[in-house]
DNA sequence: TGTGTTATCAACCCT
DNA sequence: TGATAACACA
């Protein structure tokens, strides 16, 4: 036992020993071998005392950069020192990626075959897999499909035109997003019928029928065997309130539950932690209500705001200690975040340096935005000998990154994006993921109409009419109505060529299924691709988007052969078929990173919580952008939105850049744009302007960089079209660029009212609101403000240095 | 039935 | 602008 010999520690477990022992042989038999124990001393006092109290509920409030993670880790770890057994743990974390590292640290600590018990991953998957083991109480197969988004909108639109809705008052994505927040908050059909006041709002909404809609989008899941995301919790909630054996089986066997993110439960999550911890009431969440920033999906703050009213003697815990930005970055994040009301007591605070200051910069169109951070980012990595992987590019919306994009790569600086398509929706990658769910799970009708003629095999619209209106009738899947096609194929009207066909396509699935009895998922996957021509049909194609089609398709097989071999290390699984397609149907788009890459990560703000980078620049920084304009309506929405942008700023290690434009292109539109509320909301002194406020910089009316990117778009067009004649800005353009000319300076410091011959009488035109007449004039200098009278936007109190106003005579 | 072109429509954040 | 549905045509 020379392991033990090492140990220096007084009083050790004999459980920390076991571990130790594991965790010797497994990893570093010459080791500097640690403890438990010696984890502990790592922490800081806030960090350890959650650790330590092993039992009851408890509440962490953690800061951003206060080392939450580390406090679930060792926590975790900790329980395990006391004698827990893994399989009594539950974490729910928000990511997998996130389940994944922790899970990685965990091992570390306490021994891999130990770890390996942890249930630990997000609540979709977490409550996958147990579906996937109790679907049969509930009516499913455990073989059920996961359908995504574009799948349960594909149904609501079938739904819609079967009957005969008219689907410009029933647009199919917002019948979705309304039956996603019912779902979520676990309000069924039933239930649905069962309250007058939801169905009047519907009506009032002009949507009568959404009761009716959503029975029969239930109704065609249910059929085809699937399950939405909504789903993988409304019907976990459903099995826990049923059937009370199966809620006392789980509740036993989660004796610690820990819960990660909780700032972003929705109500359906909520419910489902209630349930299981309501035996032992080991219940511990971890959050940062400023960092909530999922309401418009349904996660509810109250949650973490209400922890304490529902469980008995709750401890709470703060973690305000930063131990990732420097002094400047956190007190401006403070200076923002509290302006928010709605919002636990805590302040953060770091011991680290001073730092820069938040680096503010504007520019006159998105383009030079982009070359402003391209050419940045490549100065900064010369002085600071930093790789690419110290910065990131965060905005609002996907559609900002092409500007970024377009610079970086002109610079040849090497990037990644994250999030937008990404590589499991694209076309070609769904074809193949169609067939292998068919493989699985046959009643699939989402996975069948897309693949079942491509390619082409001569089944087309009305035979696809045909077998709908069959399996409606006979309440059969289109794949059984098929296999009974020679006993009921007379009254179908499709004919034997085509019967031929039909049949063809199921034995091929069919023989794909006994296959799968027997191979792994890489081996089926290639045998598939190869089987029903796929590759082939991309090889013919030919064009350079054929290739890049094909090669995806071999990234997909090489991913799947890595998934194959890493589950062959795990023992309890096989690295099967219905493994890896669980894996896809839950991975998000974080989940594909390896890390290992040295390039620029640009993401949204949203993808990027609880991340960090030394360097991060938050560009978009415009009203109506960040914060977004479908945003602005109530309290609420604005703090969200202010949340959101604390989020982004404390992504930032080191230094933190602000970019906005004065011009965006925006729906194809060229725009105009005023600075971001939040730049102003930052305390002025933790600011450094790159472009100082006083200075006009001179502009020609029409810049060569809007010419410059309107003949890029052109160059993008993929065929050059005959004859259309080069287009500059179009007249309309014109016309708005001239009379946008400001009379007040954007950000001019050192306004004056009458210089920019303002004065009470005057009548105005502003860019949004129209004509007005000023009716008062108010402060100086900077803060001077106009009262105006807007013919259509009514009485409006105007920041002159930032309100476009036209003078009109 | 398949293909190429035109018209239309939506436009954030995501498991 | 870009994605996709609808449409015209071979």
């Amino acid at each position: 036992m020379f392991i033990i010999s090492e140990i220096s520690t007084g009083e050790i477990s004999t459980k920390s020993l076991f571990f130790g022992f594991i965790f010797g042989i497994g990893f570093n038999v010459h080791f500097s071998f640690k403890t438990v124990q010696d984890y502990l001393e790592q922490l800081n006092d806030a960090q350890r005392a959650p650790v330590l109290q092993k039992d009851g509920a408890m509440i962490v409030i953690a800061g951003a950069g206060s080392g939450k993670t580390r406090v679930l880790t060792y926590r975790i770890a900790y329980l395990m020192d006391q004698g827990v057994d893994a399989f009594n743990i539950l974490a729910l974390t928000f990511t997998n990626k996130a389940a994944r590292e922790m899970k990685k640290r965990i091992a570390q600590i306490v021994g891999n075959s130990e770890a390996k018990n942890l249930w630990m991953g997000t609540f979709h998957s977490v409550f996958a897999k147990i579906l996937r083991f109790e679907a049969d109480k509930l009516g499913y197969p455990n073989n059920f499909t996961i359908y995504d988004t574009q799948d349960s909108q594909s149904v609501i639109r079938a739904v819609i035109k079967e009957m005969n809705l008219d689907k410009d008052v029933y647009k199919y994505k917002q019948v979705y997003s309304r039956i996603s927040s019912y779902k979520n908050s676990l309000i069924t059909v039933k239930a649905y019928f069962g309250n007058p006041e939801l169905q009047e709002a519907d009506a009032m909404a002009k949507m009568p029928r959404l009761g009716d809609i959503y029975k029969s989008y239930c109704d065609k899941c249910f059929k085809a065997g699937a399950m939405d995301f909504d789903d993988l919790l409304l019907k976990t909630n459903e099995l826990l309130t049923r059937f009370p054996e199966v809620l006392a089986k789980y509740q036993n066997r989660f004796r610690y539950i820990l819960v990660d993110e909780y700032q972003d439960t929705n109500h359906s999550q909520y419910l489902i932690v209630r349930a299981l911890s309501d035996r032992f009431q080991n219940i511990c969440v971890v959050g940062d209500d400023a960092q909530s920033i999922y309401a418009f999906r349904g996660a509810n703050i109250n949650n973490i705001l209400n922890f304490q009213k529902d469980y008995d003697n709750v401890n709470v815990y703060r973690l305000e200690q930063n131990y990732r930005s420097t002094k400047n970055i956190v007190s401006a994040a403070n200076s923002i975040i509290e302006k928010n009301k709605t919002r636990l007591e805590k302040v953060v605070w770091t011991a680290n340096d001073e730092g820069a200051k938040i680096k503010v910069n504007r520019t006159m169109t998105d383009g030079d935005e982009g070359r402003f951070v391209a050419s940045n980012i490549f100065e900064t990595a010369m002085n600071n000998q930093s790789g690419y992987g110290d910065f990131a590019v965060l905005y609002r919306t996907n559609a900002q990154s092409r500007a970024i994009e377009d610079a970086l790569r002109k610079k040849d600086i090497p990037y990644r994006i994250y999030g937008g398509l990404s590589f499991y929706q694209r076309k070609e990658i769904k074809d193949v993921i169609a067939y292998l769910r068919l493989i699985l799970n046959p009643k699939d009708e989402e996975a069948l109409k897309r693949v079942i003629n491509y390619p082409a095999r001569g089944i087309g619209q009305t035979t696809m009419e045909r077998l709908t209106v069959a399996a409606n009738h006979y309440g059969r899947s289109m794949f059984e109505v098929i296999k009974a096609l020679d006993k009921i194929g007379g009254n179908l009207k499709i004919n034997s060529g085509t019967k031929n066909k039909l049949q063809n396509f199921t034995t091929m699935i069919e023989s794909f299924q006994v296959l799968n009895q027997t191979y792994n998922a890489f081996e089926i996957a290639e045998h598939v691709t190869k089987k029903t021509g796929l590759v082939t049909e991309l090889k013919k194609d030919g064009t350079p988007e054929g290739i890049a089609r094909i090669e995806n398709i071999e990234e997909l097989l090489n991913g799947m052969r890595d998934f194959v071999e890493e589950q062959k290390e795990l023992a309890d699984t096989s690295g099967s078929l219905a493994e890896f397609l669980e894996d896809v149907a839950l991975a998000t788009d974080l989940d594909n990173d390896k890390g290992d890459e040295d390039r620029v990560a640009l993401m949204t703000v949203h993808l990027a919580k609880g991340l960090e980078f030394p360097y991060v620049y938050i560009v978009g920084m415009e009203e109506e952008l960040f914060p977004s304009g479908m945003s602005m309506n109530t309290r609420a929405e604005l703090e969200e939105e202010r949340r959101l942008f604390y989020v982004a700023l404390t992504r930032a290690e080191k230094q933190a850049y602000l970019t906005y434009t004065q011009s965006r292109y925006r729906w194809g539109k060229l725009i105009d744009a005023e600075p971001s509320r939040f730049i102003e909301e930052i305390d002025e002194s933790f600011l450094e302007y790159l472009t100082p406020v006083t200075e006009q910089r001179y502009k020609p009316l029409i810049d060569a960089d809007i010419f410059e990117d309107v003949d890029r778009s052109k160059l993008r067009l993929r065929k050059p079209t005959s004859g259309t004649p080069p287009k500059g800005p179009t007249e309309e353009q014109l016309r708005k660029l001239r009379r946008l000319k400001p009379v007040t300076s954007s950000t001019n410091k050192n306004f004056n009212a009458k210089d920019a011959n303002l004065s009470e009488g005057t009548w105005v035109e502003h860019v949004r609101f129209g004509k007005g007449k000023i009716m008062k004039i108010e402060g100086v200098g900077a803060d001077t403000k106009a009262e105006i009278n807007f013919e259509n936007g009514g009485l409006k109190k105007l920041l002159l240095r930032f309100a476009k106003l036209n003078v009109l005579e």
